[in-house]
DNA sequence: CATGAATTCTAATTCGTATTAGCAATTGAC
DNA sequence: GTCAATTGCTAATACGAATTAGAATTCATG
C-alpha cells in the first residue's frame, strides 16, 4: 500500500481511505482514480491478515465437527455453511474432531476450538454428524457460537436441529394413510436424539392410530445396508411378515429391499419401504425409488452462518420440519399383482 | 500478552520469549516459570493474526475444489487434506467453486485463489472432483501450490493423479485370468482424462489377450445409476449377453445390478462385474460385494499437504497406483448353477 | 484583503506479536 | 579493586493496514 502511495504521489492513508471506498473522505475524483489505476497497474492485493488484526475481526467463520468432512453422511452441512459463508464474503476454517487417538473426544473437541479462537475466528458453528446430546466446549462461550444437530446439555447456546420426531410420526402416517396396519420399525440400538425421537415418532402415530398394539420396534445390530439386511431377513422370513417397514435411515432401508428380493417379496407391491435421510447415493437410486424424509442439512447450516453474521447472540433454540419426499416405496398393501412391476417402476 | 508482562513485572518481549520457548535467550528458570504461570491463570490465548502478520506466515492451506465439498464423491480428498493439515499444526482454508452463477467457472476459480492469496495462505491445493484437465488460475503461480486430480495444460506446477489407466487394465486383466472373454466396458460420454484412460486401459488389456475384436465400450447417457441401470438393461437383454462388465464407476456397477435382477441374471452366477472408485455408500454394500479399484484420494491428499508443507516447490507429476479391492462379483465364467447363490454370497 | 469555511490530503497512532541490539547487574579472574 | 565476561532482561522496531486529528490549500464572502 506504501509503494502505490508512493507510485501515485499520496500518502498511505489516502491510499487505504479510496480503496476502501470510505464516504465523506473527501479524496477528489481525480486523485482516486489515479490511486486506483496505479494500484491496479501494480497488481497491489491487500493483506487480509492486518486487516483483520486492525479491525479485530478475520470474517472467518470456525466449523468444528464430528466426523462431517470426513464422511459421505452429512455433507449437506458443510455444503450449506461453505456456501453461505462465501455469499457474505467471509471463510470457513473447518475442524474436523474424529480420531481422538491418544486423548479423548471432549480434549480433542475443546481444543480445536481454541485453536479456532485463537486465529480470532468471528464465530463457530459446532456440528455434529448426527443428532445428540453433548456436553459442549465451554470456550464456545467465548465467540458467538451455534450448535448444528447437537442438542446441548444446557441451552445457553443457540442451536438448530431437525424436528425428527414429527417427521417420524408423518411418514408413518403415510404408511398408515394407504392403510396399512403391519407396520414395523426398523431401527438400530443407539440412543441419541436421532434415534429415540425417530422411536417415539413411530410410536405415537400408530397409538393415535388405534394400533398401539402392533407398534413393533427392531433392533438391528447397526444402522448401515447389511445390518439392515440382516435384521430384515428374519423379520420377512417370518410366517406372518409386515406389509411395511419404517426404516432408521435410507442405508438400511436399501438392506431391507435386498433382503426382500432375497425372499421372493417385491417392493412395493409387497412390501412398503419408508427410510429417513435421503442420501442422495442411495435414495434416489433404489429401485424403486425410495421415499423417505429429508433432513434439512443445508439449509439448517445456511441458518447458522446467517445467525453469525448478523451477529445475534441470543440462545434460541430452532426446531425445523422435516419434509417428506415421495418417490414410489409405498403403496397400498394387498395390491400384489395388480401392478406390473416392470412397467410401473419408470 | 502485555496484561501478562505486567502482571509478571516483566516486559512483553520477555513474556514472548518465554511462551515461544526461544533457546539461547537467557531467561532464568523463575522468571520462565512465573511468566507461565501468570499467563496460565490470566488465561493468556495468543493472537494467531498478528502472529501471522509478522511472521509472513498464516500456518494455513487453501484448498480450491469444484464439487468436493459439496458431493459425496470424493470427500477423500477433503478428509485427507484436512487430517494431514492438521497434523501439521495448520489449518485449512477451504473455497469449493460450484455454482458459478452468473460469472463464468474460469473467473470464479480466478477469484477463489485471489481471495485465498489475500489471506495469504502458506499454498494452495487445487483439486478436482474427477481427474480432468484444466486451465488452471495463474494467481496460483504466485504462492506454492499442487494440483491434485488436475491435468493442468502446461506442467509447470506439482500434480498428483491416480494412475486410472493401469488400474482399469488390471481390473480387465483380472476378468481376462479368470477365464473371461466377452467383456463389456460400460462407459460414460464424457471426455475426461478419468473417463479415456480407463476405456484405454480396457482396450489396451483386451488387445493383449489377443480380444481386440470383442472389446466392445458401450456408452450410457450419465454416469449415475439409473443411467447405467438403462444401458445395461439393453445389453443384459439382447440374445448373446457378456458374461462380465467392466464399469466406469461403482454407480453404474449397481445399475448393473438391477438390470441383471431385472433380466433373471445373477451376479456373478450368470455375469461377473467390476466398478471403479470403491464408493464406500455403494461397492461395500451391493450384494455380492462390488469388485472395484480404489481411487487413493485419502493419500493423494495427504501427499498434496507434505509437499507444501516441506516449502518443496519443484514441478513433479506424481503418478499413484491405485489397488485394487476384491470382493464377490467376479468368478470364471459358465458356472451358473455350480455355487448356491445365497450361501455363497455370505 | 482579511476571515471563515470548505476541500483535500497527511502524519501519527494502533492492532498483538517476534526479534534484535543493547543495557544493567552480577560474577569471575587476577 | 579493576576489567572482562556472563547473565538476565528490556526498549525499540516491524509486519500492513484503518482511522482520526489536524495541516495545507483553495474558495467564498463581506
Amino acid at each position: 500500500m506504501s509503494d502505490v502511495a508512493h507510485e501515485a504521489n499520496v500518502s498511505q492513508a489516502t491510499v487505504s481511505l479510496v480503496l476502501n471506498d470510505v464516504d465523506g473522505s473527501g479524496i477528489s475524483q481525480s486523485t482516486k482514480d489515479r490511486v486506483r489505476v496505479v494500484a491496479a497497474r501494480m497488481g497491489y492485493r491487500p493483506n487480509a491478515v492486518a486487516r483483520s488484526l486492525k479491525l479485530q475481526r478475520s470474517d472467518t467463520i470456525g466449523f468444528v465437527s464430528d466426523q462431517i468432512t470426513t464422511t459421505p453422511y452429512a455433507f449437506g452441512l458443510v455444503q450449506g455453511a461453505h456456501d453461505a459463508v462465501r455469499s457474505f464474503g467471509r471463510h470457513l476454517l473447518i475442524s474436523n474432531v474424529e480420531h481422538p487417538g491418544d486423548v479423548p473426544r471432549k480434549v480433542a473437541e475443546e481444543m480445536a476450538v481454541v485453536e479456532l479462537l485463537e486465529r480470532r475466528v468471528d464465530g463457530i458453528i459446532f456440528a455434529s454428524r448426527f443428532h445428540r446430546t453433548l456436553d459442549v466446549p465451554s470456550a464456545l462461550n467465548e465467540v458467538p457460537s451455534v450448535l448444528l444437530d447437537v442438542a446441548a446439555v444446557d441451552h445457553s447456546l443457540a442451536s438448530i436441529v431437525p424436528d425428527e420426531y414429527t417427521a417420524a410420526k408423518n411418514v408413518c402416517q403415510l404408511l398408515l394413510d394407504v392403510g396399512h396396519t403391519q407396520v414395523v420399525h426398523l431401527s438400530t440400538p443407539h440412543e441419541t436424539p436421532s434415534v429415540t425421537m425417530r422411536r417415539r415418532g413411530f410410536v405415537d402415530a400408530m397409538t393415535e392410530a388405534g394400533l398401539a398394539d402392533s407398534a413393533v420396534t427392531i433392533m438391528g445390530s447397526g444402522d448401515s445396508t447389511p445390518e439392515g439386511y440382516i435384521t430384515a431377513l428374519e423379520v420377512l422370513s417370518a410366517p406372518s411378515h409386515p406389509t411395511a417397514i419404517f426404516c432408521h435411515n435410507d442405508e438400511m432401508a436399501w438392506g431391507v429391499y435386498q433382503a426382500a428380493a432375497e425372499v421372493g417379496l417385491v417392493v412395493p407391491d409387497d412390501l412398503s419401504v419408508v427410510g429417513f435421510k435421503n442420501v442422495s447415493l442411495v435414495a434416489p437410486m433404489l429401485r424403486p425409488g425410495l421415499t423417505t424424509v429429508e433432513l434439512p442439512h443445508y439449509g439448517m447450516a445456511r441458518w447458522a452462518v446467517s445467525y453469525l453474521v448478523e451477529g445475534r447472540t441470543d440462545p434460541v433454540q430452532e426446531v425445523v420440519e422435516c419434509p417428506i419426499v415421495v418417490r414410489d416405496s409405498v403403496i397400498p398393501p394387498g395390491l400384489t399383482g395388480q401392478l406390473t412391476r416392470n412397467q410401473e417402476n419408470r
